[in-house]
DNA sequence: CCAAGTAGCTTAGATGCTAAGCGAAATAGG
DNA sequence: CCTATTTCGCTTAGCATCTAAGCTACTTGG
């Protein structure tokens, strides 16, 4: 239960892989949940948010795609966070159907307080460690975000040759 | 876009906290999301899953302290996963009231399939790293894991001293 | 035994997602 | 230039799931 009982060589790797990933994993979506309902926002709301924060403006279609929702569910998404303010909306002048979702980036008092607390707390988190070890802290995070997309998209395509299968014990 | 130029001391640091561990939270929440639909699940009974698969049999309350779900969506939560049987209802001995909720471990074909291909290309996670900076990792990753549960907490009181303040422009 | 607290379930209402289909705009082919 | 196809975002209907409130059953303390 504690942090620094650990002996062997590859112990630690499955460790690492089997053990802490996981639990980074579950406690990761009740953190990102949790910020949502700070936020007042939905899950899928945030979700889509965090992505246009990260990779810049795009459009619906393209959202879609990344969360995998529905164009309809993207609508919605982005009714709703237009309303709230934290993106906006421009026709692209090279194609008509499109829209430019652009998310909005000065924030909210509101918003600049929760992450504010968030980011001194999160400075502990490298606390200590010299550059040799940061450096393979950062490949680390680097290989498991590049994991999380290649994952998600074989299991995409996984379902769709999949089709449906569905009532298998009911 | 690549993942080897970063060259600063506390740069690194700062990229770290801010950036990767941002694009490593959603890239988790949309991995997450993935392999519930894989399952049939919802990402909220993944959710609930996972936990009891970490912190072993509990009851529904805790499950829903734990999740912030209210006691009636748990309710359905465990409805579900015993349907699909992925977790079974014992009655506790010592409190009639009580269920203590046991995930099933011996797992269906199904999720076999799913998690040994992941688990193996898992292992190139933590590829060429020395038992060095395998410590370094796994630090880290336990410091994370603490903070995402500190911050929840922070957040979920927070959220009851605010009460109700809604309706701000509707 | 009775009062108060706790655990889990039920219900009503609201929200958000999917699936299917629409019109508008861009592209391809003749 | 003109039509056919594709793509994009939106709308609608239906459904799954969450919250809030209240209920019953059980436990605990006087």
């Amino acid at each position: 239960m504690n942090g620094s009982m650990w002996d062997g060589r590859d112990d630690l790797a499955d460790v690492i892989t089997s053990d802490l990933s996981r639990r980074l994993s579950t406690a990761t979506v009740l953190f990102h949940h949790a910020v949502a309902e700070r936020l007042g926002l939905g899950p899928t709301d945030h979700k889509c948010l965090d992505l246009l924060y990260e990779r810049g403006a795009m459009t619906g279609s393209e959202l879609a795609a990344i969360t995998g929702l529905t164009t309809g569910a993207v609508t919605g998404v982005v009714a709703r966070l237009e309303k709230a303010r934290h993106l906006t909306r421009e026709p692209d002048p090279r194609d008509g159907r499109k829209q430019i979702l652009r998310p909005v980036f000065d924030a909210s008092p509101e918003i600049v307080e929760v992450f504010g607390s968030i980011r001194d707390d999160a400075a502990g988190l490298v606390a200590g460690f010299d550059d040799h070890e940061l450096a393979a802290i950062a490949e680390f995070i680097s290989r498991s975000i590049d994991f999380s997309y290649r994952r998600v998209a074989i299991m995409r395509t996984e379902a769709i040759s999949r089709v449906k299968e569905k009532d298998h014990d009911r």
